[in-house]
RNA sequence: GCGCCUGUAGCUCAGUUGGAUAGAGCGGUGGUCUACGAAACCAAAGGUCGGAGGUUCGAAUCCUCUCAGGCGCGCCA
């Protein structure tokens, strides 16, 4: 990491500075010094004509001391920036920024680290092996996934992975709702198709789930233990049956439900109904690149009387109380709007009540850190899970809620609601289907959480060949038939370099003198690895020339990928690395149209070397977004 | 009514805790292929940062007010 170093080297000796020079008369000090210099920024200039690199340290500082901000650039340069080896061609600009480039001796150094590193590239160890859980998605599993889902899904993931990166211990979860009167009516549904498929008449609840969707899931249950779930098959030919039958029709839901229960087992039902679209649900993810650690059930949470004992504990710390027939948590005492019920009139716990033992859970687990991500339709919940996390006597900064923003789906330049589309169903699956996952990935986490996005499902539908992700993966596409052309070439005789600044892999030389070999490596499945990885073994990148300004600018970014990926963690934006990548596709092919890298018959080893570097960097980023990086497009 | 989020180019969005001439992509305009993949490259155009005040050397960024949009505010989950 570079930037991120040279700014914590800038400020520790801007510190020793201060004290030395300035403490004395009281305008420096030392125990504020985090909060004074928070300021001093050390970033890429707006203007690239200015250098790589630039510092406003010496207006933040001149603040500080009262003095001329250029007088003190000077000095901050003289006795400091210039001794850096990083770095080269400083300069002093008018209001007192300090700009300068990378040097060239810091950027060969670190291409060669690239390939040492290969897949690992780029990763720290920032996270000290703390342990984050990141729950997400989450959704109920009485329907499928939406489009909002799917960009709450793709952003958990990507955070995930790029937390993994930067050396947290991350465990991706996702917490079932398999408890309370939801699931107990999307039993009831699908307790009644199944006995309507049965022959059975009866009315489906007016309030249920939709049907198309409940006789889905029935008609998998039936396909696969067909009748097993009738608590009385003679029922069936009962006359006195039918009439309670028809009678209920016209009946309450209550009724219905004493029914229904008679003659089949609602709450099995249930439960293999949950287990079916939890299926769906991790299907649809698995599709999307993305799996959990720990499929975290809901009713789990009241098993072995972890709920009485919960309470207990809740009213010997005196954290709850009782007013009107209900029990309440103190949940204002503790940051929350208001106190909130925990188990109803009639002993019925709420899921305010679940949210208290899941939280208390993860702690016990061992979690360091909770991140919770929710969509914008939930950020009621922030308060009150710090509320819980207090009571418990939790650091709230390891308690963090990250709201993502919904998605507004856009067709044909009408807007439309993702609530008021049930009619009109666009699910994820359907997105998947229709643009590949790849696209979606990309998409979704190519924007801050907090930005209200417009999916326009029109565009999303033709294949745009302006797509950005596109735009990514092409570069590495064109790299790959480049390493190919080169094992082809060189097999085939046709290619001239000097050996010495290209190491070949041993199976290659083989290959020459068995060319019957070649084909066999280039259909096996890892043929493209195979020959990558190789080349990178053999090899020594130190030693290559960046011979122009754009070689030099492509090597730049490539080592600045590092600091991409540690600020995608610390500001926790996946986006982050969209940009990086967008930026290095961009610079790669602007590169790759102003200078061969085969020219006629010989090969520039150099270039090629950067090549592969760059294909390695552009992998890297591209698999923290769980997007596929293609040989072939 | 209260709370959270958003408003930046025709469209979709960046702009890191206040810094230099507010940036990308798409779309539109005009150029590039007997060339390692043109799914690419190059050039110019496009803006009173929703509006109004304020804070200071300096504001898209911070404060107040205001307008517009999204989402919440249950003994539902």
């Amino acid at each position: 990491m570079l930037i991120d170093d040279l700014r914590r080297r800038l400020l520790k000796e801007i510190k020793q500075y201060l004290s030395g020079i300035v403490q004395k008369n009281g305008l420096f000090d030392a125990n504020r010094a985090e909060a004074q210099l928070s300021g001093i920024n050390l970033s890429a200039p707006k203007n690239k004509s200015f250098g790589d690199l630039s510092t406003n340290a010496a207006m933040v500082l001149a603040s500080i001391t009262k003095n001329n901000p250029m007088a003190v650039a000077e000095k901050l340069n003289t006795d400091i920036i210039s001794k850096w080896k990083e770095v080269a061609n400083i300069s002093v600009i008018k209001p007192g920024f300090i700009n300068f480039f990378i040097s060239s001796e810091y950027v060969l150094k670190n291409l060669a680290d690239i390939a040492y590193k290969n897949d690992n590239y780029g990763h720290n160890e920032n996270g000290g092996g703390i342990k984050i859980q990141v729950e997400f998605v989450s959704a109920n599993p009485t329907g499928n996934l939406h489009i909002g889902h799917g960009r709450w899904a793709a952003l958990g993931d990507s955070l995930s992975n790029i937390f993994t990166a930067n050396g947290y211990d991350v465990c991706r979860e996702y917490y079932v709702n398999d408890y309370g009167s939801q699931i107990e009516k999307f039993s009831l549904c699908i307790a009644v198709i199944y006995l309507k498929s049965f022959g059975f008449n009866l009315h489906y609840p007016e309030d249920g789930y939709p049907e198309e969707l409940v006789k889905d899931v029935v008609s998998r249950i039936i396909a696969e233990s067909g009748d097993a779930y009738f608590k009385s098959r003679a029922g069936q030919a009962d006359a006195g049956f039918k009439l309670m039958l028809e009678k209920s029709r016209k009946d309450n839901g209550a009724d219905l439900e004493k029914i229904t229960g008679q003659f089949a087992d609602i709450s099995s039902l249930g439960r293999r109904g949950v287990e079916i679209m939890i299926g769906r649900i991790s299907e649809t993810l698995h599709l999307m690149n993305i799996e959990f650690d720990n499929w975290f059930y809901e009713s789990s949470l009241y098993s072995d009387k972890n709920f009485e004992k919960t309470v207990m504990e809740l009213e010997k710390k005196n954290l709850i109380y009782k007013k009107d027939d209900a029990l309440w948590f103190k949940a204002s005492e503790y940051g929350d709007e208001k106190d909130r019920v925990v188990i109803r009139t009639g002993g019925q716990p709420t899921y305010f009540a679940s949210d208290i033992m899941y939280l208390i859970n993860k702690v016990k687990r061992g979690f360091d850190r909770l991140i919770y991500i929710l969509g914008a339709d939930h950020h009621g919940y922030i308060k009150r899970l710090h509320a819980i996390g207090r009571a418990a006597g939790l650091d709230e900064k390891n308690i963090e809620v990250i709201i993502g923003q919904l998605v507004r789906l856009v067709e044909n330049g009408q807007t439309f609601k993702m609530s008021k589309r049930k009619g009109n169903v666009y699910m994820l699956e359907d997105l998947l289907e229709e643009v590949g996952s790849d696209a979606v990935r990309y998409f979704f986490s190519a924007n801050s959480f907090d930005t209200h996005m417009d999916f326009d499902i029109s565009l999303a539908k033709q294949k745009s060949s302006t797509n950005p992700v596109y735009y990514v993966q092409y570069a590495h596409a064109r790299i790959a038939n480049i390493i190919n052309k080169v094992k082809e070439g060189f097999i085939e005789g046709k290619l001239d370099f000097n050996e010495g600044e290209l190491n070949l892999p041993a199976n290659w030389i083989e290959l020459r003198k068995n060319k019957a070999a070649l084909k066999d490596i280039n259909d096996s499945a890892e043929g493209f690895e195979n020959i990558f990885g190789s080349l990178i073994l053999s090899n020594d990148f130190s030693n290559l020339k960046l011979s122009s300004n754009e070689e030099t600018e492509l090597a730049k970014t490539l080592i600045l990928y590092p600091d991409a990926l540690n600020d995608a963690c610390v500001n926790q934006a996946p986006y982050m690395i969209n940009q990086y990548l967008y930026r290095l596709a961009g610079q790669f092919h602007f590169f790759y149209k102003h200078h061969r890298i085969i020219d006629e018959t010989i090969l520039n080893t150099s270039r090629f070397k950067i090549v592969l570097l760059t294909r390695i960097v552009l992998a890297c980023a591209l698999k923290l977004l769980g997007v596929s990086a293609p040989e072939k497009m």
